[in-house]
RNA sequence: UCCAGCUUAGCUCAGUCGGUAGAGCAGGCGGCUGUUAACCGCCGGGUCCCUGGUUCGAGUCCAGGAGCUGGAGCCA
């Protein structure tokens, strides 16, 4: 018996009129006293269940087609039809169905055919990709990075898997999660009375990663064209919707590069991404109109066709300031934008996305590269209508006497970024690069309201269940 | 970490002035129907987040705690 995806049957192509199998997860049942049964079936290989026709005919009709319900597994064979009820094209007209798995307790199976908050979701992350929501927020995420390493790979770059465990704490990006066997309960001293951590794993402290992007720069200084794509930790004790403990980053990087093609590269980048959901997920994206987020189509669309606008720091302080708006905090050169400010800019003033350059050197990272000013740095923000900063990048400092400078200036000593500063003394060039979090990504795709819910089992602070 | 709000049936929620618990969905049973989150009738279902206090009496008022959510900070 040929075996089908419920996404190849709907789809009909060639197999009309055959007897087929699919197999899945029942949606629903609806019973015709007529003597037939329908039966929804999903297999999460596209947004839409298919209708298995049941008949009273069938040996096991009414010990087990009657007590199938939302959640049981079925593996079900029978002629694929057109159907005679609207609402699908094809439907099953069931010659068997075997049930390989009933739900112990339907009343108390959290996935009812109904409306459930993300909240309760959240809660049973192991049954949630069964519903409509995550069924489509999974399959836009796969869409999203499989269109991500096709664009790259297009374009010539290389996928370097930079470390997971970094055993240098100098990756500046923030509070670090431990990496660590000693026994916790008896620690390792030494005659100072510190914790001993040559008896540890590596011989020295280790982390988890914060950002590859400075152990990529050595790969982009000799492939020329690269990125790191990989599962990134932050300690922090942020507990909003924009955040999570554990995260997937995107970090390009590019050799003989400057600023403004770090932008270039940033717009063709997130275009070539929303135009593949656009392309492939069409079911998905629309049940997200229909029930997450009206403009969610409407939104990737609009950011496909735009020309991005570019902007200096200083001119969108000034835009700010002459604006008339009241902000709830203060616009001034040598503040960083806050969300309100970053709205503004891409919704009201340019109503399209924008990317804002060269922001002032106390409030950015040691490795951007100062300006001829001496007062900014070549950092650059992408901000989106509807969500603020997606993407933030910056053509970093390849100039070693001035790196030093930097260095210093953030309390950084050489000799913990030797390896680095061998970049600007080997054949130094040039380069820019910028970084992407996926989950941020897929929630402004999909229209979502929280970050927990664009990834499958969300870490925060205090929480790592599943 | 700071500020605010919320927590009542498996789920989503209502609950008036402090007087002893309700609806819809889900589940069970029956009816009806090539049905579309079907519909109609009946039934079962409660640690009102936890601890303590005020009161004759607390889901309701007060204090402390927990969890969740939103905003801020930090950032991707």
């Amino acid at each position: 018996m040929l075996v089908y995806s419920v996404k190849q049957a709907l789809s009909g192509a060639g197999v009309e009129g055959q007897e087929l199998t699919v197999r899945g997860w029942v949606r629903t049942r609806r019973d015709s006293k007529a003597g037939l049964s329908f039966v929804h079936v999903g297999d999460g290989s596209c947004f839409a269940p298919i209708q298995v026709v049941a008949e009273q005919s069938l040996p096991n009709y009414q010990s087990e087609v009657l007590r199938l319900g939302p959640g049981c597994s079925v593996i079900c064979t029978g002629k694929l039809v057109r159907s005679q009820g609207k609402g699908q094209s094809f439907e099953i007209q069931a010659s068997r169905v075997e049930v390989t798995g009933f739900v112990d307790d339907p009343e108390t199976y959290p996935i009812q055919p109904k409306a459930h908050t993300m909240e309760f979701l959240r809660e049973v992350a192991h049954l949630r990709p069964r519903t409509n929501t995550f069924g489509a927020v999974s399959r836009v995420r796969h869409c999203i990075a499989q269109a991500i390493h096709r664009f790259f790979h297009e374009q010539g770059f290389f996928w370097v898997n930079t470390p997971i465990i970094t055993a240098s704490d100098c990756e500046g990006a923030g509070q670090m999660f431990r990496v660590s066997t000693l026994d916790l309960a008896n620690l390792a001293r030494g005659a100072d009375g510190k914790i001993d951590f040559q008896q540890d794993f590596f011989g020295k402290e280790a982390f988890l990663t914060v950002s590859g992007q400075l152990a990529v720069e050595a790969y982009c200084l000799a492939l020329s064209k690269v990125y790191t794509f990989g599962p990134t930790f932050r300690a922090e004790n942020s507990n909003t919707p924009r955040h999570l403990a554990e995260f997937w980053m995107v970090e390009p990087e590019i050799a003989f590069a400057d600023l403004h093609d770090d932008a270039d590269l940033a717009e063709a980048f997130l275009k070539y991404v929303f135009r593949a959901v656009l392309d492939e997920r069409e079911d998905d994206m629309k049940f997200f109109v229909e029930r997450v987020d009206k403009g969610a189509i409407e939104r990737l669309e609009k950011f496909v066709d735009a020309a991005f606008a570019r902007v200096d720091y200083g001119q969108a302080v000034k835009l700010l300031e002459q604006s008339g708006k009241k902000f709830e905090f203060p616009v001034a050169w040598g503040m960083d934008l806050q969300t309100e400010h970053e709205r503004f800019l891409t919704e009201q003033h340019f109503k399209c996305p924008v990317v804002v350059m060269n922001y002032p050197e106390q409030i950015k990272a040691f490795y951007m590269r100062l300006n001829d000013d001496e007062r900014t740095v070549a950092a650059m923000d992408v901000l989106a209508p509807g969500i603020g900063e997606i993407i933030g990048g910056s053509q970093r400092e390849e100039r070693l006497d001035v790196l030093d400078r930097r260095m210093a200036a953030h309390e950084l000593s050489p000799a913990s970024y030797q390896w680095y500063r061998d970049l600007r003394r080997y054949g130094t060039v040039p380069h820019a690069g910028f970084g992407l979090g996926l989950e941020r990504l897929v929630v402004y795709v999909c229209g979502l309201s929280n970050i927990r819910d664009a990834i499958p089992y969300p870490r925060t602070p205090g929480n790592a269940e599943f």
